[in-house]
DNA sequence: GATGAATGAGTATTCATTCAT
DNA sequence: GATGAATGAATACTCATTCAT
């Protein structure tokens, strides 16, 4: 008979003041984070944020619903932290590769800007492909969610910043004018043709169209 | 002896056959079915699929639930029309500017490929500003149901075969090798950057971004 | 981000694999769905499938909705399980009674073919009165829906062979040639009279009408 | 834009004053109303009452909603017609049978009781035949709905009558004690016999059951 | 710390009935 | 007299979240 209070509703909406539950220091605990947070990006990429319940994502990570909630305050906030993840990890690569780019150069002392805009063509395809389908959620929660919009806001910046870098690095050999607004289009053109190719996989020739991609960036790009 | 409703889990997966509710032919109906498109057009766009409820778009429709079900089967049906109804538009959009642009090339016998990339690239972004929002739920929604990954790619095709035509004209004036995937990069490069303006609209340069993608197109395709 | 909810039309036509919510191991687990499923079937007799709500049942046995759906899938299959166990119970006393009667001949030596008549009459009536008013619900159900045929035809088998056990054990005693067929008319008549009597409670002499049937069947099958 | 008031909520439960909408005088109106209680009828006895909708008797008659609506005050009405319309047929059908074993009686001067027994039992079955699946609808609504219940009972207790009539006809050749008991257990015994053949119709060996529950009847029944 | 039973507001959809045209 | 567009209360079912054990 024993009725319980139950609470319900949705989320709030807007919130930017996310009282985030602090990373935990317990060797254990910490690992019991991660196992859920691996469970929820993989479920919310297979079927979105609303689909992946939070019943499934406990039951993927092996544990109870409420460990889940002894680590994360709620579902909303486990996206964020996955989306924050996410977007460090595809920065990293970015500045992995950039810094890759400008030791060669100053090692080999070559201009090689058409092997560098190849890198970023074919490279950053191959670092999104592992979560191609959570971009999707992605972008669609960060239209409805204030803090999702500055997290992928900062990174978006930090990844626009690296990409400047190296065309700054390569000023001299290339034609682009104003460098910002460059460094935005390629960026964005980018993503997309990835996209494009992630939802036509085998359907499209992936190499035309990446090869074609490349060739444009390179005759934007390279003097 | 009351009436026993049910429940039909997500967006079916299946159904190319939608039995769609055949356009109604008394101008009244018409009429209240248009309403209720612009509606639930206005509110996927606002708010989402799943956060614009049946209520919701019935109220801003100004009609009753009841008439929503008697003009469509269901909600997925109304956004599928929606999608539908938009990705013809804008087809038509780029239609009818390809049109003009090679219309203007036999009158004028001029060959004026950077301004036809020009208009590719800025009047495109006019084309897509109106339901800029409904894009993403677009994508969002081809991802998970069938049918409305078929209606996107039918749309799509044409388009994709609307700047081949253009570019097929301009032919002699162009460098690119591989017209069919070019004009694909061409077609998702714009939608991104489209896409990117309208989210940071009024945070970004507008006119630097345009002018410099155009560039980038211009350097890429014109000889 | 909201839910989705649908629609399932009616009673599910085919399936006879409906994936039943495994009987709860926990204690308390048990108690609770005992307690929703006597309300049930209290509901569902009292007045019928359709009226008998989900809010209804759950406000009956003392739980939220939410309850009943942690212990069954729907309400279909919540009305399959009460229709189980009220076949189930209903075939126990026969069986036990018929039993009783085998052993008494056994021990007694005594063909008492009219006691035993007497106890199909009389007794059965027993048996079936705490949910005469369900039987009409069930019936209909079994109209609709495959499964509850199913069920149903299997207790109902098992019912007509303990009937057919009971005349066979008093073959030499009884005058029937198609022992089978007789049973078939002796079970159902026997339900319909007892429908009657329940329906018309108070405003005919259950008594008369009892013996007269008793004096049938003894007629009928006593040599 | 135009609101309308609607109206909704299930018809009255109770109810025994209802307010029949008076049978039309014209012709083309008794037309119409005859074409409407015929697919009602229809519909009743293969959906039963809660799935044929009213839109889908209306479409079956070959007239709009409004029309039914002039013909009928609701939905319940239309059912207690079609329910009193079909249970004096099967009244008449009874009598006239009754009528002519009577007659034959007289006439032949021979007391053909096993005649008038098989009759019973072949002949109701007959009777009942085209519209057994509304039997089912009936009974679920009668114990619902206190003026189906009164309509029925009226009915029943005719039929009732009719048989004690034929067994007062035949009283010397009746080893029956008490005819109204017998009457009632007669009847009912019949009825469900009946419906179990109707339900498992080509499963069941339909003559050897009748054959024995004829059978049943005469040692009964018969001196 | 962990568990999972319980909560209940929220959502899509149906259908008898009304009434303006 | 007929039509059928419009109404809206009612209903099954979901799932984030709580908290007693």
């Amino acid at each position: 008979m024993a009725k319980q209070t139950g609470r319900s509703g949705r989320f709030a909406r807007g919130g930017a003041n996310r009282p985030r539950i602090k990373e935990p220091i317990q060797k254990r605990s910490r690992e019991t984070r991660r196992k859920i947070l691996d469970a929820a990006a993989d479920l919310f990429s297979e079927m979105g944020f609303d689909r992946a319940t939070t019943t499934l994502i406990a039951k993927r990570a092996g544990f109870s619903i409420g460990s889940i909630y002894a680590h994360f305050p709620n579902k909303r906030d486990m996206f964020l932290t996955v989306l924050d993840e996410y977007l460090e990890r595809t920065f990293s690569y970015l500045r992995v590769g950039i810094d890759r780019l400008i030791a060669q150069k100053h090692e080999s002392g070559i201009d090689d800007v058409a092997g560098a805009i190849e890198w970023l063509a074919v490279g950053l395809h191959e670092a999104n492909k592992p979560n191609a389908k959570l971009n999707w959620e992605m972008f669609r929660f960060i239209l409805m969610d204030e803090e999702a919009d500055a997290i992928h806001a900062r990174w978006e910046q930090k990844e626009n910043a690296e990409i400047v870098r190296l065309m700054t690095v390569f000023k001299d050999r290339i034609k682009v004018r104003d460098i910002e607004a460059a460094a935005i289009v390629i960026h964005r053109a980018t993503h997309e043709v990835f996209q494009y190719l992630t939802k036509n996989k085998g359907e499209v020739d992936e190499q035309a169209v990446l090869s074609e991609f490349a060739a444009m960036l390179k005759s934007y790009v390279a003097k």
